[in-house]
DNA sequence: GACAATTCTGGAATCGGTTCCATTTTACGA
DNA sequence: TCGTAAAATGGAACCGATTCCAGAATTGTC
């Protein structure tokens, strides 16, 4: 158990070599499992091995192996509750695969995100899963292909980068929330969100307008606010849209941050929801079937998206070439969709 | 930038001296601000340094220096959005002072917690911020002495191990709760929480007893249910409160995962929170002052938590002996408390 | 101009492992 | 019994940095 001798010192192959009498080639043999080991050697080597409590070190072997068995972990923002449950389920799945994850947090800024991955690629990591902040910036895809390590994208669309991606259905889920709101007679539909330099924004975009479309619809673009996932823009631009005469019959938040400030804004106006306006939360927080007034959402499966991005990480390292996961979408309409005509 | 020379292999610091035509040892020297540098020197390698891209391996640095600049971040759930705020905080901090951060979730398995530690052992990390599982196994015990790093815990209250901890003041948040039903009227008070083996939980069934004998009323074992801070647990048991006869007039819930699980029974039986039953929440979730009802509850800064645990880490770190850091409580009554009598 | 003190620089050891290569030992068939 | 192939083992190089030590170059002083 102990890993240290009697001096403090750090057990080490060579200890355990001298104890058990052999060269400490043999007892690095012996503990990867080469074949060309006999059973005394074996039997010796284990002995001196549990006498002492050796353990290998991560680092030295890492550092001749070239692989650390670390990946990082990048994201926005760690107290999103979609983001949380990505990780969560992407740790556990690399542990169970050998792996551990450094953790950082972007905090949505691209140059803290780009300090990261540089740390992380001279930190050695074997890969990194990633949500970028934003896909148009040629000094983060500079970066990313500096790191010449595997990557796997979440909700993301980027060409020439030669990784993985778990991208979502937005499409679909969005269709049928905006149908749904069209369909009860809604046509000033706010939609705010995040900007349009990721893939998420834009496919949601796709199922908003495609919605109206079908509908036979005109879309305007006055009721979109696409500046920012943040709860802060989200509460300014929802209140603007409800200064407006006439103001908007119905509001879709797209995100976690989104729908948390836009929700702030109603509250503070006294609007209430499934009543005086109709509300869609794209993406759904904790105990959103709990509350009152119950939320109706496009949900997502956050835990499905960790576990896929591990998996398409594991297989890249594997060697595999990069491939796309896709994640559904499904629209539940519950009572804040409800009124606002 | 890039850091690869053109054969793909990686730039080091033998290539650095070769172009620059110095020793290796003179590379390292002017790289890491040694004084005894001549002004040629310097320029023939920064000159070398920038043509190659070269950046410094930290994997060998750590080997060599015997410090990986890594911190591993043990806890139950990374989900928990508790937590997930700690570790935000944690993580921006440390990284702030040149740390990174490997995140663990321990499931809220002793087993797998203990697995973690003796991996983050191997890993060689520099120190560890943990939220233990329990305070009563003697196997995490050993494993924890057998780290021989920094180590802050969070909200854990464990003696002989030379930790720092950053704990919270429950008793006074969860005494005016209490008192606060009391004086209401309540008697019947359910409290439905994790078990006694972890400090949260016996200071804050401190602050609720404490409130009954200041009321001069005597306190039931009979309402309390102190067993697992998993929703299951809260769940099943609010449950089984609720259909006794008398059934309690009000609900305390302690922690993220019994709040849930406690509000998905309330919500289960159509029982209506503020008003056919009063309940607080210790700890809150986001939202909770926009969601109806709008939940009672007990509050702490979980964001400074996390600053303070990288703090007393970084100050062991540079060998100041461990200290305690106290976070307060809050508690603020909103219309969940109400009714139920 | 000579000598001592100081400043710089290069070589080698080291951190803790893995792996190649050469040598010794064993096994087996002729 | 001998020869050869296979199995087992030890020694040394290596991964990419840091740091000690010794020697070279420079500076300063008399």
């Amino acid at each position: 158990m102990s890993s240290e001798n009697e001096n403090g010192g750090q057990v080490t192959i060579r200890h355990v070599a001298a104890r058990a009498g052999v060269a400490l080639s043999s007892v690095s043999r012996t503990l990867s499992g080469h074949p060309d080991v006999s059973p005394a050697m074996r039997a010796k080597v284990e002995e001196a091995v549990k006498a002492l409590g050796y353990e290998p070190d991560f680092l030295a072997q890492s550092l001749r192996s070239g692989t650390t068995r670390n990946i990082g972990f990048i994201i926005r923002d760690i107290a999103n509750p979609l983001f949380a449950l990505v990780a969560r389920a992407c740790e556990q799945e690399l542990r169970r695969n050998g792996y551990s994850m450094i953790l950082m947090n972007s905090d949505g800024s691209v140059e803290t995100e780009s300090k990261n991955l540089m740390l992380l690629r001279r930190r050695r990591v074997d890969g990194v899963i990633a949500s970028l902040v934003a896909e148009d910036s040629p000094y983060i895809k500079k970066t990313i292909l500096s790191l010449r390590r595997p990557l796997v994208l979440l909700d993301r669309d980027m060409k020439d980068l030669n990784a993985s991606a778990v991208i979502t259905d937005h499409y679909t889920g969005v269709f049928e929330a905006t149908k749904h709101l069209l369909d009860k007679g809604h046509r000033r539909i706010a939609f705010v969100t995040g900007s349009e330099n990721v893939y998420t924004t834009r496919d949601r975009l796709r199922g908003y307008r495609a919605a109206f479309t079908a509908a036979g619809e005109e879309v305007s673009e006055k009721w979109m606010a696409l500046g920012g996932f943040d709860p802060e823009y989200a509460l300014v631009h929802t209140r603007n849209f409800l200064s407006k005469n006439p103001r908007p019959t119905a509001i879709i938040a797209g995100g976690i941050g989104s729908t948390a400030g836009s929700l702030r804004a109603l509250n503070e106006l006294e609007i209430e929801i499934g009543k005086d306006i109709a509300f869609v939360a794209l993406d759904e927080w904790p105990l959103f079937d709990i509350f009152r007034p119950k939320i109706s959402s496009v949900y997502r499966d956050a835990q499905a998206m960790g576990v896929e991005a591990a998996h398409l990480l594991l297989e890249m390292l594997n060697g595999k070439n990069p491939s796309e996961s896709v994640i559904e979408t499904k629209f539940t309409a519950r009572t804040s969709s409800e009124g606002g005509l």
